[in-house]
DNA sequence: CATGCCTTGATTGTTGAACAATTAAGATAT
DNA sequence: ATATCTTAATTGTTCAACAATCAAGGCATG
């Protein structure tokens, strides 16, 4: 670049009115309260989770700051910020590279999401029919997406049932663990991309299925449908990483 | 004003076009193999961790970067590693402070501590006997640590025995989480270390309790016992917190 | 031909400085 | 006494330079 040019003005729109804007919403809006490593580590989390980088891309700094219109410094933030979340690998003196998903992986966040959806569910006994609002609202995402065949929007939707049927626990803590989990696990995830449509009408019948067990306080026959579906989607991750090539798992080299 | 000029000199006394000094000891420390942002994290972590930096304490970038030797930068990542570990809280333009635990972040914390251990329990069944040796270990360290009336080796080795506890799962994910977990609940444990006496006796018999529990098989009476026990906690450390006047900053006359 | 050293180029690790944005506090005027 | 302005201090962001390390290619040697 140009060494003597002065930085004047950046014409970054500053969202946030300088004014004293009488209707400031208390929303707290996770966007206007970032910084630009914030809103980098965003973007890239957003390209990585949706398959545009697959795992194993190397993320070289210099490159990705230009491309993000960040400093160098801002973009390692960035680049720390995913780490943290599982999303990006670190090695001294290497690139980052986007996060690869091993065998070993897949079985140890299925191990925890089969603890952290039964127990929610079991958990769910005697609630209030409000808390279940969101879960339905996610059926209602997920059959829209369905009818659009829509790859993308099916997982998202799924994500956004299990997430909320984990938020049934109550807790901040456990369900920030299972969120940051589903991010981990969405690497596998898009490898599925492709070949989904056999299982997708299933999929939406599980879903439902399950929804309705829980509203009639039916927890035992729910827990039974969520094990096993919870079963079949770690068969299908698995496989489909088998196939990807990428072993990984107990056979060293 | 010249906002271009570049700055050429630079005292600093460095032989870079020379021999490199053939006598560098490469000692395999845990420590050194990281970089200068992590060992700096590291030493915030147990400063704070062990309540030499109480919960509120301001974090100014340029004292702590010139107290622990490290450049500005460096230590903004090192403050950005502790955040995400919930140990310290940000705020825009605002100095970063050593995270406060409120009354519901403890309710919270003891909700996911009940829900990851004493699932534990319930999935050590049918385990091999070694998988209790770690548990035996903090046993043993426990209780050293009570002949010695240490306090602080006391709730290092509680925190031990619950996360060996935790690691029967068998789940990497599930363990880091739960480390997670405990360290921001040390933040309030913390402030038990000055009145802990009369609890400590009662304490380690818990815990050499629900060993021997665990090592008979009798799962369900070792759940009852822990369920008590951790119950008895959050209420000590809930107590402790309403003491300490929760009020954050602290407003002097 | 194979092997090991060495140079070289590229990339990350770390630092210091500079400026912009924002907050908190002190001073001033009304 | 209150409101407003100024000012100092701190964080947010960028840049440029240097240091440390890694990967690859070239050269000499056996």
């Amino acid at each position: 670049m140009n060494p003597t040019l002065p930085r004047l003005s950046r014409e970054r729109p500053t969202a946030r009115g300088s004014m004293t804007s009488p209707a400031t919403p208390r929303t707290h809006d996770p966007l206007s309260d970032a910084n630009r490593a914030d809103v980098a580590a965003h973007t890239l989390a957003s390209r990585i989770l949706r398959g545009e980088l697959a795992p194993g891309t190397r993320l070289p700094e210099i490159e990705l700051a230009t491309a993000l219109d960040v400093s160098r410094n801002t973009l390692r933030e960035a680049i720390k910020i995913l780490a943290a979340r599982g999303l990006v690998q670190l090695q001294r003196h290497r690139s980052a590279t986007v996060a690869t998903l091993s065998a070993d992986g897949v079985r140890d966040l299925y191990r925890m999401r089969r603890l952290l959806e039964l127990s929610a569910v079991e958990a769910s006994a005697g609630q209030p029919a409000e808390s279940f609002h969101e879960i339905g609202a996610a059926i209602g995402q997920l059959t829209r997406a369905a009818t659009l065949d829509d790859p993308v929007a099916i997982i998202e939707a799924d994500l956004a049932f299990h997430r909320a049927v984990v938020r049934l626990h109550g807790s901040e803590r456990i369900e920030s663990a299972f969120t940051a989990g589903l991010d981990e696990l969405r690497l596998g995830l898009a490898l599925l991309d492709a070949r989904t449509e056999p299982t997708l009408g299933g999929l939406v019948d599980d879903h439902r299925a399950m929804y309705g067990l829980l509203l009639r306080g039916e927890q035992d026959g729910c827990r039974q449908l969520l094990r096993a579906h919870l079963g079949a989607s770690e068969e299908q991750v698995l496989t489909a990483l088998e196939r990807a090539g990428n072993g990984g798992s107990s056979n060293g080299p």
